[in-house]
RNA sequence: GUCCCCAUCGUCUAGAGGCCUAGGACACCGCCCUUUCACGGCGAUAACACGAGUUCGAAUCUCGUUGGGGACGCCA
């Protein structure tokens, strides 16, 4: 039985690498018909915040990434941290270490200015016939994991193949502070080993902490999880995605009008592929879903695609639905909306011609409130050749049944009438009906609006 | 600096030694469609980082160089 989880720190929102990582795992347990497990790293007292975590699960929620175990909170899973810290000491994998914050830092400082990795010189570390410093009475230890001096750890990633640190390379890590509170790689080392999580699927930048975790598992006698470690995404620029790229939440993706099932599939063609698919949705995604087709080097993150993926989605998406996905975007801006013309139904005419929910509400404004014609554009368009035949076609709006044919007939045969170009006609309505030189099809937009309006538009302009 | 990872069009990628004259998608450009703007259709430009090997044959394998990313916390 596979097990895969997703264990973001909540000391912020949920930004679009870790979604990403989310999705690979949630697809990894889906594709095997394994369990997905969200757990909640807040060991971290000073930067955790209740609403960090309320994102990220509102982010998740939003994303459909659904988990069958937990949220688990680290926080609550002490007693066990204690339990499993006492386990190593007796088994004497791990030691107290009263060497001072400072003093471990001025360690760093001498490695650092002589070219070496700066790591903890073991000063403590218990060895057969070593002889200890004294223990200072005034300084509370913290306790480190006793690392093997010898050899090297290794193990098969699932997504980069053989990876090997020698375990020289590797200090001592601090597993517990001198308030007896657990760090992070011990956190998830135990919590990895209780959940019986079979994949570790998580960023690229833990490769680094895997071959720690890994020798804990060892000195635990745990049984080792599979890892997967998927390459970070980059801005633009190549530089790590941050907040200069603009929108790094998912949340933010929701107020820029994106689809969530446009964000995924945008997502997991980021590092992923599946031959030349582009468009699909997460059933046909899980489907597919493999470690190996995870490319190995970073990708850097394209927004013009994103948008493009979100036009499709919105193209093919259902009237009524984007209808109830756009109104909250348009009364924010125009206020509570006319019954008519029915949303659905400009939602059909104008979901094809953008990219986002927001160009979508900001097209559909002008069926639900006058945007008066500025006096350039009039004079740009109503020229003395065209005042006539738009005079020739209120006369049979105001006569006609009101449908998109019958205004076309109409149009059309003022157009013949006139002797004008569709355009001299179309773009004069344009601006007097709708304030603006951009609609969908003058027909349809004009049946949209509603004779009445249409009409009244029209004569005013017209009688001035 | 040290360690780890990576390297195909501007970007995301296809590519598992001959199917590659390197395919698709986004973006850009051009043309067509057209009632404006879009949608759509067609087309063009555009890449195997470099150098040595291995091989009859290398984008694919090996080594090196260069470049990029990550990590080096009593953060996660």
């Amino acid at each position: 039985m596979i097990r895969t989880r997703f264990a973001p720190s909540p000391t912020g929102y949920l930004h679009i690498g870790g979604a990403r990582t989310a999705l690979f795992s949630w697809a990894f347990a889906r594709h095997n018909a394994g369990t997905f497990i969200l757990r909640i790293e807040d060991t971290d007292l000073e930067r955790s915040t209740p609403e960090s975590v309320e994102a990220i699960l509102q982010a998740m929620e939003w994303l459909d990434l659904s988990y069958d175990e937990g949220p688990f909170y680290q926080t609550q899973r002490m007693a066990r941290y204690a339990e499993v810290l006492e386990q190593l000491l007796a088994s004497g994998h791990a030691y107290h270490c009263y060497a001072s914050k400072e003093e471990v830092e001025i360690m760093r400082e001498q490695q650092r200015a002589a070219g070496l990795k700066p790591r903890y010189d073991g000063r403590w570390r218990p060895e057969p016939g070593k002889i200890l410093p004294a223990v200072p009475a005034d300084v509370q230890p913290v306790i480190r994991f006793k690392n093997p001096a010898e050899g090297s750890v290794a193990w098969c990633d699932l997504v980069k193949g053989t990876i090997e640190f020698s375990n020289a390379e590797l200090d001592d890590l601090v597993i517990a502070r001198p308030d007896g509170s657990p760090t992070y790689n011990f956190c998830v080392v135990v919590d990895d080993w209780d959940m019986n999580i079979t994949h570790v699927i998580r960023g690229d930048d833990h490769v680094n902490n895997t071959p720690r975790q890994i020798n804990i598992l060892k000195a635990l006698g745990a049984t080792l999880p599979q890892y997967g470690h998927v390459p970070m995404i980059l801005g633009a620029d190549g530089e790590r995605l941050s907040k200069r790229h603009g929108a790094v939440s998912v949340m933010q993706y929701l107020e820029e009008g994106f689809l969530p099932e446009a964000l995924l599939n945008y997502l997991a063609r980021l590092g992923w592929g599946h031959g030349d698919e582009e468009v699909f949705d997460m059933t046909q995604f899980v489907a597919w879903f493999n470690l190996e087709a995870i490319s190995r080097s970073p990708a850097k993150f394209n927004p013009e695609k994103l948008l493009w993926i979100n036009q499709q989605y919105l193209k093919a998406a259902d009237n009524d639905r984007l209808a109830t996905l756009v109104r909250p975007f348009m009364e924010l801006q125009i206020g509570p909306l006319a019954a008519s013309p029915a949303l659905p139904e400009v939602m059909q005419l104008l979901k094809e011609r953008v990219s986002t929910l927001v160009e979508l509400a900001d097209a559909a404004h002008l069926f639900y409130r006058y945007i008066e014609p500025t006096a350039e554009l009039l004079e740009h368009h109503l020229t003395g050749e065209t005042l006539p035949a738009l005079q020739q076609l209120v006369e049979q709006f105001s006569q006609i049944e009101w449908t998109r044919e019958a205004i076309n007939t109409a149009i059309k045969t003022v157009v013949a009438d006139s002797g004008l170009k569709m355009p001299k006609i179309a773009m004069p309505l344009r601006v007097i009906v709708a304030g603006v030189t951009q609609t969908p099809s003058i027909d349809a937009t004009l049946a949209l609006i509603g004779q009445t309006t249409v009409v009244q538009r029209l004569q005013l302009q017209l009688a001035k």
